[in-house]
DNA sequence: TATGAATGAGACTTCATTCAT
DNA sequence: TATGAATGAAGTCTCATTCAT
């Protein structure tokens, strides 16, 4: 990828997770990027283009990991014997990526509700590369009664809000006096077990 | 509060929050509320007032509970012998409200990380009127050991979490065969007492 | 029709009939025009519109005529014994209407090779209302013997493409001393009648 | 001609007939001929002299023959004893060569009247080189009888308007049913004949 | 010679806001 | 009080042209 695209990349995301989409004009990002605002239009069709470029990536690289086999032997490898290191593998992973692409995570929940073909997109990763595989390590734990008996969905959905609720914890709270980072996933991680005992 | 100005508010609500704030023009607005354009100015200085005019009162009636004795003997009394009592009450309590609101709750989510000024209104609100309430309430039932020993902050957001991840996934997948509000909000209340025991 | 939008058709079409419709900017427009140029979208919603508004009116008065009783009793009533009266009535009512809307005229010429839709229309009004009239005259003529006996489609296209040729010299020629019009058009009525003879 | 210069020639020539001069980018020009868009601006200053190289030549050779000794003799040579052999040599001739570049035809046509600088070159071509010959050809049936007292820019637009017209019609309706070319070339030599008898 | 990335002027269009009525 | 026509700043995007490679 070229020097310039990277650097408009860059900018956008920038300006994007700080204004919105919507409220980021294509000059700033020129300007910030240190091109003619024409330049952008090179290399992305349009404004909604850039956008496009900048979250599909992010979400791709999100969900991926569920299919591929290098993660699946870290997170999901049946070997974990216990729901707790299942979950300390996965916050701790899904806490790491979220910080490092904390500006573009921001882009995402944000722009996310006004994207349909996006959100389409996601469902559809969700539904086919992410759910199956949890799904089935879950029921493993059910099954071995490390975790209450209860719907998929519906643990899923308690973990999630926890984990999201964490992350969004740690990205506004970050550099701040109140915040202990490894303390407050210790506590996540033993709420959510006990939760679902 | 004149007529067309309930009008023009409802009309804002709607739109907004299909459509994202900034994404939505007055001469739409007006268009919805069967105004002139003009008059939309008359009651709105300009287009943010209209965004914090309908807000504001969501915000504040979203907090002020917290403050109101018939809220409290509701929800914070101390006569609450149980938190899973306390729980209760807050959760249904809250859900209504959420439920009742939903087109604000969703430019509220959606606008607040933009808008720098009401940010700084609801942390005063938060801080000044509902943490310290609150705090008190949860202080109780740790001291009766009902709660484990956690700081109250960490409680806080993980209760938080999970609820205001139950009222997305009411808003979001209200009306599907997939829903069953009742027994979703029993299975988080067991889930966060358990969590915190 | 409100004042401001007729000052702008009027700089429009001579704008567009001088520089052509793609080398001319709203904003050239507005200018002349005297109106902002946000003021060119409250009344025509694209520029491609304005130049539809333009044209249409023009076009349909091109055409119409031969639908109407007046202009029929005034060109088309069968009372015209001759060959040569017809020719008469129809050159001059032509060519003065194509004086009168000089520069839209020119649009039209110059526009419609670009303008698929617009074109589409033409050839419907063309077909539908103006040649089965012609035809049926030309035919009379045909049948009393003034006109030799070729296809109507023959004979219309060499009318046509004199009375055109006719109607730009003129247009080029007005005002400069080469040019007499009234004998040119004794001259082409004369052309026409013996070439069909 | 190098072969890039053709190539792009040729491209421009296509796109140009097809969305005119304006509408027509040179990046779609460059890809279509397959160079890179720079080169373009290798052979031609700009995108105007662009249009003008591939005018010129046209217009030229639609001019030459008058002052040509070949053509001279196939269509001036005053050996043609009937004004009838002169008509027919005369539209023959330049149906085929319109034909032949049609789209630079169209182009010349549509973009002629936005070229001043052209139009004037076209003038004096007119002028000098074909005026004279045609002029004196003219006279020369006038004198001998064969063609009405009338003056000559009078016979020669009535025998240009009638011809354009049917280059036109031929150009067209070229490869439709309705079009039997040779037909209508006889019948429109006879009606300029018999127009101007 | 040929390339094509980069430019920035300028195009069309939208929109919050004003103000005469 | 209510209107909606008018504004013009600002937005996205296109494109002829330049220039380092």
């Amino acid at each position: 990828m070229n020097e310039k695209e990277i650097k408009i990349l860059e900018a956008a995301i920038e300006i994007f997770a700080e204004k919105g989409f919507v409220s980021t004009s294509t000059n700033e990002i020129a300007k910030k990027a240190n091109v003619a605002e024409g330049t952008i239009f090179r290399y992305f069709k349009t404004k909604k283009d850039l956008l496009k470029s900048i979250i599909k990536p992010t979400l791709v690289k999100t969900i991926a990991p569920f299919e591929m086999d290098r993660f699946s032997k870290a997170v999901f490898h049946l070997e974990y014997e216990t729901f707790e290191d299942f979950l300390n593998a996965l916050i701790k992973n899904r806490m790491e990526f979220a910080k490092k692409n904390k500006a573009v995570v921001k882009i995402i929940i944000q722009e996310m509700p006004f994207q349909d073909d996006m959100q389409e997109e996601l469902k559809r990763l969700f539904k086919d590369k992410m759910y199956p595989k949890v799904a089935t390590v879950l029921q493993s734990f059910i099954d071995k009664g490390q975790i209450k008996e209860l719907p998929i969905p519906t643990v899923l959905r308690l973990i999630i809000s926890t984990v999201v609720g964490l992350v969004i914890s740690s990205i506004v709270l970050e550099n701040t006096p109140f915040w202990n980072e490894e303390q407050e996933t210790e506590r996540t991680i033993e709420f959510i077990k006990n939760g679902l005992k």
